[in-house]
DNA sequence: CGCAATATTAACCATTTGGTTAAACCAGAT
DNA sequence: ATCTGGTTTAACCAAATGGTTAATATTGCG
């Protein structure tokens, strides 16, 4: 039973569910160790303390969000189906890992100059979609509007579900189940929501 | 310069300038002490302990925070006013303390069970303004949506550009000055954009 | 095998941190 | 002035926690 095949790629799983659930400062080292299935010291054999592991654990989760994210829209020419891929690819990654968005948004606010560098993946797909936006604004097909300020709340609309998860548990008194489906509308209804909201 | 007015509520303004910027798990006692500039035996005088004192602001908080927010419909009998004035209210209220979004939604996620209780308030405003948009879309001034997903939308817009600020400064490079600028110019852009999307 | 390098563990250490205690302080009443 | 109640403090304590160390186990290799 010992010497089990890849121990890092283990302790990276169970830091990134660990982390993610209790954020960086309530994260307990014990508890990853648990969670991995062997020592305490065996962490810090691998990751040279909290720090690090946290940082490998962000830069995975934080790259693979808007790699996933970004990447959807790089074979779009016109705007409403970049639209309509964008907000699918989100949604469907946030169905895989809820948490991240509160996640992210909590460790880039505690840390927003260390961790600044790890979320600046798909520059180029975002500025392609900002001019895309520009086009089809000059082109009188949407309605004047700011092309940071319609990408804002697009990611307003696919993320805030999530982060807002608990609120509306509670709130509106919905179960898992009934979660998932409101998100699964939303791949359809969002984009919606939005088109009609633009098109000129 | 003994005997300070007041101890209770210095404490109590120290201690949500901690946990709001920090978060339950990351705020330290002692700074809370330091912030209000008394001895760390005195929170314990006032308050029993952490978690006692970290619900004391968080009552406060959500309380102001949704007392706010749902208050501003009050007076409100058309559908479309009514979004206004909640898109303006929540704006506003989101100037004075904009880490309060990602605050409440982090503690929330964190102990929902325990904290439920104190974002109860505003429960009638709410079912009113559910009322008014499904009244509205009977009568055919709206399209056919889910009063409910208007309602997680419209909260969407509001809320996210301040939870996700650190993101979008960095992403966007924008200044503080320019994000208070954008977030003047949501006060008439979501509304419109919310109400466009809608309009049958 | 036997040896060297890597992987893993139990026990330990230093610091941080929430919380307590007992003494001092200060106000107003007697 | 002094007694009494609430207020404030310095010093202290125990538990939790991140991190280290030195010894043990395992693996690959000549």
């Amino acid at each position: 039973m010992t010497s089990q095949v890849n121990t890092e790629q283990r302790i990276l799983n169970a830091a990134r569910k660990v982390f993610t659930q209790k954020g960086m400062a309530a994260a307990r080292m014990q508890e990853v160790a648990e969670e991995a299935g062997i020592n305490k010291a065996l962490l810090h054999y691998y990751f040279k303390d909290k720090q690090h592991l946290f940082e490998g654990v962000f830069k995975e989760s934080a790259q693979r969000q808007f790699g996933c994210i970004w990447d959807s829209l790089k074979q779009c020419d016109c705007l409403f189906p970049a639209i309509e891929a964008f907000v699918t690819a989100y949604l469907d990654r946030m169905i895989e890992e809820p948490m991240l968005p509160l996640f992210i948004a909590n460790e880039l606010n505690r840390d927003a100059k260390g961790l600044a560098d790890f979320v600046d993946r798909g520059k180029e797909s975002r500025a392609r979609f900002l001019h895309m936006v520009e086009e089809a604004r000059k082109n009188g097909e949407i309605i004047d509007i700011d092309p940071r300020e319609l990408l804002v709340n697009i990611m307003a609309l696919c993320a805030h579900p999530f982060i807002a998860q608990p609120m509306l548990k509670h709130i509106h008194g919905i179960s898992d189940e009934a979660f998932r489906r409101m998100i699964q509308k939303r791949r359809k209804s969002v984009p919606e929501f939005i088109i009609r909201s633009i098109r000129a």
